[in-house]
DNA sequence: CCTTGATCCTGTAGTCACTACAGGTGGCAT
DNA sequence: ATGCCACCTGTAGTGACTACAGGATCAAGG
């Protein structure tokens, strides 16, 4: 069993973000020793890391209850893993989309950048649509 | 001279947006009527279109104020405004980076899933590091 | 003129996922 | 006893919005 800076330690996950993950009710409450310190044992360190792959991995927290929910699970609980891990996928795609075409944008503004014009082509191209 | 419901429309920029630019000092405050309502010019409808364009290109809202700083200018205001939208460009593309290594991860897991192992893969990977 | 519906106003709070801080307590070493 | 570090709760802040409450103004129609 270890004090909250140990499990931090073990986790990878902050101090704060501990105490704001069971807050949210994402993690369960851990035991407490007679004087009010948090006492985590192995178990709770573990489902931390869990909820930190998960994060890392961009998952939003809803995702992360959930998947959190199916990890007592069965058979029958990895399609809906699936689901989620599909869900977020395309919404990572999106993102990536998203990004790239700002990407293309900013390198095209940049190109014309070298081409020493007289008025700035970056101000010209954001006033002007 | 527009009132705010019409500058919202013509410059695509949120009514409560545009309030809230004005408030954070991003846009100057627009001249009012008699009885107090915000009455918006073409030049003030160009801005917000300006505004609405970096946000766009996903410019932090720091480096849109710098921005709008820069075109009053000079030949000079140039070089920073290629500044900022080459620090930027560096951001989007790690911000890409990271995402595609997220989206290397899910797929990875997709892939393990259509196995048909007696284990869920998804929950494994995230329960194993 | 009065009514109605739409638009506008200010101020406040909420979203998401943290992160920081204030003020206080407990535990351990000196 | 004292000092230092770790821990506690509660609150507020971050960035960029977004929504809502309660009230005022405006314009059109009867």
């Amino acid at each position: 069993m270890y004090p909250i800076g140990e499990a931090a330690v073990r986790s990878g996950v902050l101090i704060e973000t501990i105490r704001y993950y069971e807050r949210e009710g994402i993690v369960p409450k851990p035991d407490r020793t007679a004087s009010g310190r948090r006492t985590y044992s192995d178990v709770d360190i573990a489902r931390l890391r869990f909820v930190k792959r998960c994060r890392d991995l961009g998952f939003p927290t809803p995702d992360v209850r959930s998947l959190l929910g199916l990890t007592d699970g069965s058979q029958s609980t990895c399609s809906a893993a699936q689901q989620i891990a599909a869900r977020h996928l395309s919404d990572v795609r999106n993102k990536i989309a998203d990004l790239r075409g700002m990407e293309s944008s900013l390198e095209k503004m940049m190109e014309l950048c070298s081409q020493g014009d007289a008025v700035c082509p970056i101000l010209d191209q954001l006033l002007s649509e």
